[in-house]
DNA sequence: TGCCAGGCCGGGT
DNA sequence: ACCCGGCATGGC
């Protein structure tokens, strides 16, 4: 039962990473990026995040320091690609601000906390969920917490590993009772399920050939 | 050409 | 405690 579902998840981690290879996540060149790309990110595709990153390179604001001098209506314009801009401008402001009040600016403060006290406090931001919190724990921080996200469901229900009624904290769980607690497997697993999910889930004619479909799974999930 | 993407929030039941 | 609409651009 529920060793079953421990020995599958980490059967299913060996079958991506032979499939796709390490996949070096997250893809940012700072931590400051990390936190801007996890509220970009939410409800969009990557691909749109990069312009807008491109697009704060470029105005020279990629920074959460610089992000909190940023007007309003400026931040939003620059990340305009990412979709729900203005609502994301705010939240990378409120993060900002935070950050700085909280922690003068040094994200060092937040990660020195540890789980789960920095995880409860990350989630009191407003725009930061469960998700957001748990990307920038681990991928900026570097603390064992499991990204849970829109595809790891998809693929684990497909799998028949979690219900659909199932909330984060018990999908999250099930990974964390099943692996090592090491942040380096956390987040290259992550970073195999969003590949897989973009490559293989969206048409479920591509479900057949996907790493996984030779561990039991029903395509009509 | 609609539908949806690496969510989250607020209001209504 | 759940359920739902809103936010919004760009890609397939």
């Amino acid at each position: 039962m529920a060793r079953r579902a421990a020995q599958t998840i980490r059967r299913a981690y060996d079958l991506l990473f032979a499939a796709f290879g390490p996949q070096g996540w997250w893809p940012a060149e700072t931590r400051d990026e990390v936190l801007i790309g996890a509220v970009l990110t939410q409800n969009t595709s990557w691909k749109n995040v990069e312009r807008a990153i491109r697009a704060l390179r470029d105005a020279d604001r990629i920074t959460l320091d610089r992000i909190r001098r940023t007007p309003p209506d400026r931040l939003a314009t620059l990340i305009r690609s990412s979709g729900t801009h203005r609502v994301k401008a705010g939240r990378l402001r409120a993060l900002a601000t935070w950050v700085e009040e909280r922690f003068a600016g040094d994200l060092d403060r937040l990660f020195a906390a540890g789980l789960p006290a920095a995880r409860q406090e990350l989630l009191r931001v407003p725009g930061v969920g469960p998700e957001t919190a748990d990307a920038i724990l681990l991928y900026a921080g570097n603390l064992p917490t499991f990204v849970v996200d829109a595809y790891t469901r998809r693929v684990l229900r497909r799998h028949h590993l979690i219900a659909a009624s199932d909330g984060y904290g018990a999908v999250q769980a099930l990974f964390e009772r099943a692996l090592p607690t090491v942040p380096a497997l956390y987040g290259e697993y992550h970073a195999l399920l969003v590949e897989v999910g973009k490559q293989y889930c969206r048409k479920r004619a591509r479900c057949r050939t996907c790493p996984l479909a030779t561990l039991p799974h029903d395509p009509d999930l």
